[in-house]
DNA sequence: TCTCGCTTTTGACTTAAGTCAAGGATAGCA
DNA sequence: TGCTATCCTTGACTTAAGTCAAAAGCGAGA
């Protein structure tokens, strides 16, 4: 296993490879043997991305798509009078622009952006359409990666049209306390990834709105707000909160 | 062709078979010959529901997917207070509760209705899994379909969290009207296959505020609405109001 | 360390949409 | 044809959240 992750860091171009951080760790790509990851990483690069960075725009060429390796990307659209709405905000490991690929669509039909400083892999198109068709054993994984993108839309737009701002911000601390590695209830703690007015277009509102319910749960004793950093002082209540 | 309709006709165990309903006209079985159909609807049911029925609860063990062949399906979900959440509004020759096949769940996350009298197909998740693993050129189709529901949902939240109201009725009303059969512009008129309290619903509001929004409309001489029917009287203004 | 610009908060106000309650309309059935 | 239950509409009122404006906080670079 150490040989595979470092002769995939090569691969990968890194200055300081970090073990780490490899197409090993990415579930579409987990059953692959490192030939094959050698292949995929063969048309594919690297991308180091600053923080605010933007990807590509809405309407831009439909080229390919991409993995998060490290940082966080949001992936939005802005309607007619500028204002934004969050389509999803990915993780590392996670793929991103993949579905265009099977919608025979020619442009991208949402916009990305680095939240932070970040690395992506690019994957072109054309090179991964033949990858596929000489390893049909990824559309399992193409499959389970779109069931758990539904799944996580159906209970976002579920939560919007049911819950009032409060419980959507409670499912959304609590959702990334649980997605965060480690630290399990020791430190009960997030960092965000991004800026409130970011958080406030995926939690579908504005960012004084987010403010001042941020607010309301501290002052009811729930969280404790200090710049990025929200720590969870009473879990139960705010799990009450959630519906 | 005619001598395939009338065999899978016999196949549905339709008493006055209906040509035109075959999963031929499916598009996740589309590429298959006759004989694999057959296959199909082989271990496959077709059942009729009456209006409103019940097809199955959230938290029934689940047990396969079904595919629409007549009439619309209301996919929803209850909040533990009881407010309902349409997650799909689906129809002919679409395929419903697909997704949990490829998340391992054990039980049903949603709930599902007859909207109108319809005709379904149920197709048990065992028969068809062993189906896939023999014809694995069907996993493109599901990805493509997978594809058609992230693209819907997608849009559908950006629209609840840009949108009022009356840009999502109007949103709404002109989808129907492409995706409804014939009668380009002849008369552009829609049936509503299910209650305003529904279709409130799946706007992301209650029928109270879509009854004025209707009103609004008609006021403004957009649309008439006469019990289900509404018809376009302008529409372009009612383009105009999509955003 | 100071500044400038961006982010966040706060306040006062507006508004779209939700709630509650009542009255009509309508469809399906006896 | 009439009855009843359900569906839909309307009115009066409340409220959560959005808008607009200003001040405060903060952070990256000079």
């Amino acid at each position: 296993m150490g040989n595979r992750l470092s002769k995939l860091s090569a691969n990968l171009k890194e200055p300081q490879p970090n073990k780490s951080i490899t197409l090993l760790n990415v579930p579409l790509f987990s059953q692959f043997e490192v030939s094959e990851l050698r292949q995929i990483s063969g048309f594919s690069s690297v991308k180091r991305l600053k923080k605010h960075e933007p990807i590509f725009l809405q309407g831009d060429v439909y080229t390919g798509f991409y993995l998060v390796l490290k940082g966080r990307i949001k992936v939005y659209t802005l309607s007619p009078d500028g204002k934004e709405s969050i389509v999803h905000l990915v993780r590392p490991f996670d793929p991103f622009a993949e579905v265009p690929l099977f919608e025979q669509l020619k442009h991208y039909p949402v916009s990305a952006q680095a939240l932070e400083e970040s690395i992506v892999f690019f994957i072109p198109k054309d090179d991964f359409i033949r990858f596929i068709e000489a390893h049909p054993q990824i559309y399992f994984k193409i499959i389970t990666g779109f069931a758990k993108k539904l799944r996580e839309l159906t209970t976002r737009l579920e939560s919007i049209t049911t819950n009032e701002v409060t419980a959507r911000l409670a499912n959304y601390l609590i959702m990334e306390l649980e997605e965060s590695p480690s630290q399990k209830d020791s430190q009960r703690s997030i960092t965000l990834s991004m800026l409130k007015a970011t958080l406030a277009g995926y939690l579908g509102t504005i960012t004084e709105t987010l403010s001042r319910t941020f607010k309301k749960l501290q002052d009811e004793g729930i969280i404790a707000v200090e710049g990025k950093t929200i720590t969870i002082l009473d879990y139960n209540r705010l799990k009450a909160l959630t519906k």
